[in-house]
DNA sequence: GCCAACGTTGGC
DNA sequence: GCCAACGTTGGC
């Protein structure tokens, strides 16, 4: 089983709107970044365990845990002319971009803090905190998975 | 809302 | 295939 960080901006959704999913599951679509792509496409597996990183707002930081319940499949909202994730350049036969299906496992009783993370020596590899730190689905090893649910707790 | 960092686009 | 212009992300 692998780990992963996936963005999001609790504005449009938060860790409390998959909490509140009375389906338990809730496709994880809008990835339009040629790298988070391929992560969801090709190396996001089913049962795999997911942060879910809450950034443009008050509080930025991890806020809870999900899981994948459905490997990387096309997101149908690249085919769909009436979404803000149309894309023209996609077609059925050779889709552009993919999704996952993830449900809510738990939500931390506070929301671990980007600085926080930036002061932990052992995460200093995470893209989360390299480079500008824009990419939206990253992987997360088992040392970094385990020394960031713990100071979560 | 500012702005730095980064990704994408398109002319040549 | 270079690279300038432009758009987006995302912390602060």
């Amino acid at each position: 089983m692998a780990y992963w960080l996936f963005k999001t901006e609790p504005d449009a959704f938060s860790i409390d709107d998959l909490a509140n999913r009375v389906e338990q599951t809730e496709p994880w679509d809008g990835v339009r970044n040629y790298q988070a792509r391929n992560f969801l496409r090709d190396s996001v597996a089913l049962s795999d365990k997911v942060f879910i990183y809450h950034s443009s707002c008050k509080e930025v930081g991890i806020a809870g845990v999900a899981q994948v319940v459905k490997a990387g499949y096309p997101d149908t909202t690249q085919f769909d002319p009436e979404s803000k994730y149309y894309d023209p350049k996609s077609s059925q036969d050779n889709p552009r971009w993919f999704r996952v299906d993830v449900k809510f496992v738990e939500k931390f009783t506070r929301v671990l803090p980007l600085a926080e993370i930036k002061a932990m020596p052992s995460i200093s590899e995470l893209p989360l905190v390299k480079k500008g730190g824009r990419l939206s689905i990253m992987p997360v090893s088992e040392g970094e998975w385990q020394q960031l649910y713990t100071a979560a707790k």
